[in-house]
Formats: C-alpha cells, structure tokens, sequence
DNA sequence: TTGAAAGCGGTACCAT
DNA sequence: ATGGTACCGCTTTCAA
C-alpha cells in the first residue's frame, strides 16, 4: 500500500482506497467528492478503506486537475504593523472556514516587492489575493489583471484603479474624532498624520469637514506630517511645542502616533487629558491598556477581513466582472485620553 | 497559446512555450531547473519565448511530480499576541528567501485545531511544519510525526517530546531579571505569571535559582498565578495588594502582563519604578512607548525565526533523523520600569 | 451505479 | 545535446 511518494516521505492515494475497497478510484473520487450517486453499500467500504488508511487528498493533484488551489494569497506591508494582527487573523479565520489557505507575505509597502509576491502567488495559482497596498500599488494590481487573479483591495484605495474593495469609512472617522473633542470643549485641534495613503488622506479629510462644519478656520501651524509611527507622533508634537503655537488637542493618524504623542507630552511636563486631549484611531488592543487608555475609533475588524475574503471566494464564481465596493463605519470609543471640560 | 486552465483563468504552460521556442519540452525542462546542459541557442531562444509568453512555472504540477511544494505551514496560538509578529515576519522572510510559502494558522493553542490544521497541511503536501503549541500539543506532534511529516517546535517545549527545536532559554532570562531587580536594591520580589506552558514555566524557574542564589526564601505569597494577558497582569497585582503581602518589585511573565501591573499600581497610587520595580519579559515593540518604558528581556526573533525554518527545511535533506535543539539568550534591556536604588 | 481511460503540467529516464 | 514518453494523483467524460 501507500504507493505515493513525495521526497523521502510516502503517502496512502486513491488507488489504494480504491484497491482496498475493491472499487475503481472513479468511485472514490465520486465519493471523496459527493460527485454522482453512489451504492451505500460501496459507499460504506470506501469510507472504511479511507479511514484505515488514513487517506488524505492530495490537493496539488487537485488543483492540476481541477478549478482552485483551495489557497488565497495576503500581501500586506508589514505584519508587525499592530493594525494588522487582528484583521490577518479574521481573514485566515474565515478562508479557514471554507478550506483554504492564506499564503501570508509582508511587501514593507514596496511595489517591487509585491510585485515579485504577486508573481510567486501566481505560481501557486491562488484562487485570489488580498491585497493591503502602498502608494504606488496600481502597478501591482496591473499585474495582478493582466495574470487575470482575481483581486480585492483592503484598507487602502489604489489611486486610478477601481476594484473590488472593502473599505473603512475613514473620512468619517476623521470627522467623527474631531466633533467629539469640540464637543469636549476642545477649539485648537491639531492633526498630525500624512497624507500619502488614501486611508490617511481620508482621516484627515473628515477631520478638515468636520472643522469646516463649525466655521473653524484651518490653521496650517496645527497640521503635522508624520509617519504612521511612535516616533512620528512623538516628533510631530515636539514640533507643535517648538512652534508654539497653541493647541488643546491632538488627533493622531493612528493609535501609534497617539502614544507617541502623548508620550511625548509627559516628556514635556504636560497630562493627557488634563492639558491635552488626544484621540487615536484604530483601537488596537493597547489602547485600552495604555496610561491614560485611549480614546480612539474603533474600525469593526472581524468583519472587514471577513467581508474581504467573502469577496474574493465569490469574485471566481461570477463571470461578470462586478466592481463591489464595501465600506464600513468606525465607531469611536471614550477612554481617558479625552475628557468633558466644564465651561470656563 | 495559453493552453492550460484553471477555472476561467488560461495560464502559458510549459508546452506553449515549447512549441514557440521550437523545442521539446523536456528542454524547457531542463532549461528551468538547470538540470543539465542545453546549448546557448536553444536556452536563448526558449528564454525568449518564456519572456514573451510570460511564462510561469505551475506549482501543483511541480510538486504532484517532484519532491516538494515549496511551502511551510505555520500553526501559532494566535497572531494577535504581541509576541508574535515580529517573529512571524522573520520566518516568512527567511521561507521566502529560498522560494517557500507560508500557511498560517491561528491554533488558539487548542490541540484540536491544531491537529485539524496539520491534517489540512499535510493535504497541502507542506514540507513541514513549525509548531508553537499549547498545552497538549504532544498529540498533534504524534499526529504529525504519524504523517511523516518533518516538525520542528518553536519558543515552546512538548512534554515528553525529544524534538528538532529552538528555543530561549527562558530560564536564563528569569535569573537575568531578578538578578537585575537585586542589584537595583529590591528585596521582595513578586512574580506574577503561571507555569502552563514551558516557557513559562522555565521564567519562572530562573526567578527561583535567581533567589535561591542569594539564599532568599522564595515567599509563596509573591507568586500569583495568572493568564498571560493585560488583565493578568493587573488582577494578579491587585491580588498582591489585597493580599498585603510586601514587595518592591514585580517580574511579570511577558511584557503584556507587565503593562497591566503598572495599570493597576498606578490606579492604587503608586508609580513605577519609585515606588514598585518591574521587568517584564519579550520586549515586544509597546515596551520602549509605554509609560513608563519597560525594562525587559529582549529575545533575538529574527535570529530565532531564521534558525528555525532553515532547521526545518534541513531536516528533509539529512537521512538520519537528527534531532536538533538550538537554544538562543535572552538580552537585558533597561529602561524607565526599574531604578538603582540609593542604599537607604 | 460503476469502471476505463484521457488528460492536467510538469520531471526525469531512456533513446538517439 | 536533444527529444520522446511514462508517470505523479486526481477529476471527469464516455461506455457499459
């Protein structure tokens, strides 16, 4: 028995299903696969056949022969982003839940990079990638189109490039955050952030709508561009100080740059919320742990990534390429980092 | 052209580039794999064709064919503890650099997931697999190792399993970090954490030899048992507090959990480090951000991640079944978390 | 209902 | 040096 091999290791195949059964491996494969109707009575002595043998299928062979890899691939720029833990994990728990694989690979934003990863998750013949850009991914998914795989963006528009895509409403949290620290009492907000991803541009978009909703002119000195960093927030407020221009809040690009922020406040002699206020966004698991916890916006996860692959396994399904664009809503969650002030 | 299929996808196949290089495809073949020699001509023209055709080599055919699939899978708890990314990224660089896939898998440290997954795995045909497991993954390790499949098992030890492996030494840091908080003039010190896991247990270990060291009793009521998590961290200081147990300084089992110590001493008045001294353990990247920045024992993930998918990939090359442990030091980091005390 | 057999896209052995 | 071809494990059509 166990007639296949692969390397120096050797693995039980439908022909010995078939032989220990006494059937042909047609009906196995009609088994395995619920493909046609077969006696209870065969039915039977292949599943015991099976179970003995602890035969398993072989899905290289599968995926020569048939429709799917059963495998999606993820590109994202950097796992170690805190951001993404919690969406990577929602995604392979849904792939998961219909049999396939996430092929897991880190691009650092590069459009090289993904480029070759594209390229490797070609070879592979993924059903389908996942893709998290950078700034210049529209000459990843060219590719990723003309090797006709199936695509769906993530988080990140791709600019010029409509595509199947499953979005947060960023703009709304931008406006969101800033309506919340007004109403706090705030009245010199600050934006530190950059504008060079389209999520980021959208955060600070809502947070100039929001501004604008209320007739409060945009005062240049506030805005800081920064990278999506500690250090960023960090270096971004000690610009704000060393300007000396006033402000009484911060919004932060993300939950990082809010830590950076006000860890660079205390470094300054200065309490969040007691002297400035700070609103992140993203709500990774930190910001309720950190000193003050931190209020920010809290994108719905679970359900983006979900909404992500579903996406993409029914992209293969039709044949009329539809352009679906899903986008959700954040919520913003009240932490410490914020605070009522009372009328002075 | 574009003979092969794969669900409505046409893909260039080895055979079309044949035909218009105008050789067979054993010499394609060879072409690919360098697997012998073929005149300049030849190579030059088929080289031609598999650029203009775009040519990419099928993976499930390769691997139905051949030795390997040029793919690992990766079964961790889950992606979303801290620890984690850091070292998962350099296991998929490291795979990636010599052409491997990674398939991720989140086990939630449940042993049947886990054995779910190497069952999945092995129907993908991986070359192995890295294991961090859970509590009873000896199970899925026998499972695996009944599949023929190579495993190496990673930061965690399987009771009763002599296994290629890499690990900390986990011990060795537990003694760094009360040796530390010693020298710092601490007497009492408190360790919260628990001895579910190895890893755990080992750091745990290392706070006793530590003590024992300098002929100090080890006092039960400083040791609290507790999940490795924020909220671990602070019912398990809070549980200290209660207890009115006196102590000047915590080692916490992971960085996390010494977040939530410093949260909840913070939230009873008193600071770090004047008041308590804590080290926490990993030096996960929140650990120089947080407030205080956490003294911490640094583990050298890259080179860890590194060691053990080049293990692993080895370990299907040598015959003999070699079992392999490397055991990897843990750094020192001190921050803000802990002081030297003034002799009082 | 069941089986025989033709491939899927490669690799590698055997000829030439 | 090059080509022909058997075969890897499976799915699916065609016959029986």
């Amino acid at each position: 028995m166990n007639s296949g091999k692969l390397g120096n290791r050797t693995f039980v195949t439908i022909k010995d299903v078939a032989k220990t059964a006494g059937v042909s491996i047609a009906t196995v494969s009609r088994i395995l696969n619920h493909t046609a109707g077969v006696s209870e009575t065969l039915e039977a002595r292949v599943r015991e056949a099976i179970e003995t043998l602890g035969y398993s299928t072989n899905d290289a062979a599968r995926t020569l022969k048939g429709k799917n890899s059963f495998s999606i691939g993820l590109i994202i720029p950097d796992i170690q982003n805190p951001f993404f833990p919690a969406l990577v994990r929602s995604i392979e728990d849904t792939a998961h839940a219909s049999d396939h694989a996430v092929l897991l690979c880190n691009s650092d934003g590069d459009v090289e990079q993904e480029m070759r990863y594209i390229r490797f998750l070609h070879g592979k013949r993924v059903d389908g990638i996942l893709l998290i850009g950078g700034q210049q991914s529209n000459k990843s998914v060219e590719l990723a189109e003309s090797l006709q795989m199936p695509i769906v963006l993530l988080d990140r528009r791709v600019k010029g490039k409509k595509l199947p895509a499953v979005f947060l409403d960023n703009a709304h949290g931008g406006r969101l955050a800033v309506e919340y620290l007004l109403a706090c009492g705030c009245q010199k907000i600050a934006f530190i952030g950059r504008r060079s991803l389209s999520s980021a541009e959208e955060r600070f978009n809502g947070y100039c709508e929001a501004l604008n909703d209320k007739n409060i002119e945009i005062n240049r000195k506030l805005i800081q561009s920064q990278p999506f960093t500690f250090d960023g927030g960090y270096k971004g407020t000690e610009a704000l100080l060393k300007e000396k221009v006033e402000f009484d809040a911060i919004f932060a690009g993300n939950d990082v740059m809010a830590f950076g922020a006000i860890a660079c406040l205390q470094s300054h002699g200065m309490n969040t919320p007691q002297d400035i206020q700070v609103v992140g966004f993203d709500d990774i698991w930190m910001a309720k742990g950190y000193n003050p916890s931190l209020t920010t916006l809290c994108q719905p996860v679970a359900e983006i990534g979900q909404a992500a692959v579903n996406l993409l396994l029914n992209l293969r399904e039709k044949t009329e390429p539809k352009v679906l664009e899903m986008r959700f809503l954040p919520q913003l969650i009240i932490r410490d980092s914020t605070m009522k002030k009372s009328k002075e």
